[in-house]
DNA sequence: GTTGGCACTCTTTCCTTTCGAGTGCTAATA
DNA sequence: TATTAGCACTCGAAAGGAAAGAGTGCCAAC
């Protein structure tokens, strides 16, 4: 499984210069290149070899080498300078989140947005979230015809809703209503709105115009709202800056996919750590879609019990270091953002964990 | 200007013809397509005249005829059957659209979506908000860190925010200000949120904690965010179906466009009438990046001085005609739903009315 | 005014040739 | 035994050229 120190030089420099040229490399530019005092002949000898052990693999006899799913594995596990961000661009990316963040919705996708261009590739945003429940339930009377719901979740957001109905409602109703809905809807999750419960609800407050049911509908669409995984993609576009989607049919298929909000992650994995990379490469994903690109997603705390993530999607020649380098800033930014509720301490740097498959099958 | 009848219905044959295939047709197709009893010779001489006049051109000589933008701008003005959706696809829409629409700004991403599904382009939607001012304020107090600001605008959202303070602060002091800000902060727009009025209102309430800015704060957001044009973009990946746009360099051009919510109208157009259907045609659009795209435009009326655009882009040789018809359906719905804020009459067929820049220049 | 016919034009497609990068192998070298 | 220089070989990409085909423009006939 060890392979020589030189042989992983040499991935390394093959990894490096297919990255940066989308062109198959050969033995003359890595000996030009890479640091190592042999010649041309010799390196092509650790090639052949690399090829026969599966690290590396070429379009065709004669042409230079590239490296294959597994090569890629070797070089993130193992040989992947853990790339460290200069201060003043992790500063600007800090200052950038800043100044987008302000609310949990919004701000995903702000930072979706933002994690695309930072990296030129597109990036999804993903919020799982589990057992949200309703914290307290506030009705403003607004007049005969209209109030405000107001709901209060357990994870601190706040949703609202204007009703307007066609019949006059007496205040005094809406009150017990009030009332009745925080005794008896707080601290439930979605499955245990029952119509029982709804109806119960609707004799003792005496309605007869048919408000519960109104407000009960409301609680229900939020709790699952809430509870649904949301999903953003953004920058979909930036795909076809890659060479390797110059072909507008495997450009569509993809991107089509992502819009789609497809599931990136195997529903077996379970979600990692806050603070840890993952990456996927090629065939390590499990949709049919993303059998040739890579994805590599930053898991953040979002307090509360919600687990995030943010990720990017690419050709698997990705500029993996790069990459995780950038979204882990951005992780880090999130947690801290969100999982305390409190305001970031600025300009931290922060450990880099990268993990994902080993390589073997 | 105005040509002969048989000129007219050969060039609304190029047009259909060409836009179902999307390669030059020739005189042959015309012929035995288009029911006007004449050979491919005489069709021949009509088109060689249309191309002097101006309304159609020649990829190369011994191709085909492709219609000019002045072309297509006679079709829409004069040509174009006004296509009548069938019953069924009429209410195929409303139902799609019913199933989306709720709130305000989650409705009109969602029917810009549904617009792209329809069409098969990539859809885009507009709103630009007038004088928006605060309706009703009301302050929940949770306890005595944490309270909630909700907002009731003149377009009848609703919007709230949580606070969380580390300081305490008394109800009494909450309550003082829900009224203070109820009184002076209603009825106004923006730009009139002072400091002065500020700085009035925290001495009134006799506020030492600084909760008042930070309610003013939210106020201007609210208001800020309010009056600001948001536009949606969804779906500009269906650009690559289209093949044309089988130059990904092309297609990235107009999409980046695109997705950086470039604008689309002119700035001296001044909004439509709703139920109007806007139609520019390549070189019309002011902006460069859509010299060679058209765009259809449908006008809503979202109510209390809000109108709204929704429209699709695509390739000047676009169907117009199915586009429009849908648009306007879309549009229409859109009018009822949040024009009137109550839910809408069903099935309604409406009338369709379409407009656009005259070929002159 | 309309039509059939025909030469002409220009693109598209396919085939062939050439070119060159990069390999694999062998024999010489340290 | 590991490394290197040298060289024949391979295979794709690029360039050139011929053939095919679609469609025109124009002319003479109706």
């Amino acid at each position: 499984m060890s392979i020589s120190e030189r042989k992983k030089k040499i991935l390394a420099a093959v990894v490096d210069e297919y990255v940066r040229t989308a062109e198959p490399v050969g033995s003359k530019a890595i000996a030009s290149k890479a640091g190592l005092g042999c010649s041309s002949a010799t390196i092509r000898n650790e090639l052949a070899e690399l090829v026969s052990l599966g690290y590396l693999e070429q379009p065709h006899t004669s042409a230079g080498r590239v490296p294959t799913p597994m090569g890629y594995r070797m070089y993130v596990n193992e040989l992947m300078e853990k790339q460290r961000l200069s201060l003043e661009e992790t500063e600007d990316i800090n200052r950038r989140m800043n100044q987008k963040l302000r609310e949990l919705d919004d701000t995903i996708s702000d930072v979706s947005r933002l994690a695309s261009q930072l990296t030129d590739y597109p990036a999804l945003a993903l919020t799982t979230r589990t057992a949200v429940t309703i914290k307290r339930f506030d009705i403003i009377y607004v007049d005969a015809n209209t109030f405000i719901i107001v709901v209060m979740l357990s994870d601190n957001t706040v949703k609202n809703k204007l009703v307007k109905l066609p019949v006059s409602v007496d205040q005094k109703l809406v009150q017990r209503l009030a009332i009745l809905f925080n005794s008896g809807f707080t601290g439930i999750t979605e499955g245990a709105v029952t119509p029982l419960l709804i109806h119960s609800t609707e004799r003792a407050a005496d309605d007869t115009m048919g408000v519960t049911s109104v407000i009960a509908a409301f609680a229900i669409e939020v709790l699952t709202e809430a509870a649904a995984p949301s999903a953003y993609v953004s920058g979909e576009n930036r795909l076809l800056n890659q060479p390797e989607f110059r072909d507008p049919d495997k450009a569509h298929r993809l991107m089509g996919y992502l819009s789609g909000g497809g599931y990136i992650l195997p529903p077996d994995q379970r979600m990692e750590e806050a603070g840890e990379i993952k990456v996927l490469i090629g065939p390590e994903n499990v949709a049919e879609e993303l059998k040739d690109s890579s994805v590599v997603i930053a898991t953040y705390d979002a307090g509360d019990n919600t687990k995030g993530m943010i990720g990017v999607v690419g050709p698997t020649r990705m500029d993996y270091s790069a990459v995780a380098a950038k979204l882990s800033i951005l992780a880090a930014g999130l947690s801290r953002r969100l999982g305390s509720g409190e305001a970031p301490p600025e300009g931290m740097h922060n450990k880099l964990i990268i993990k994902g498959d080993t390589g073997n099958e």
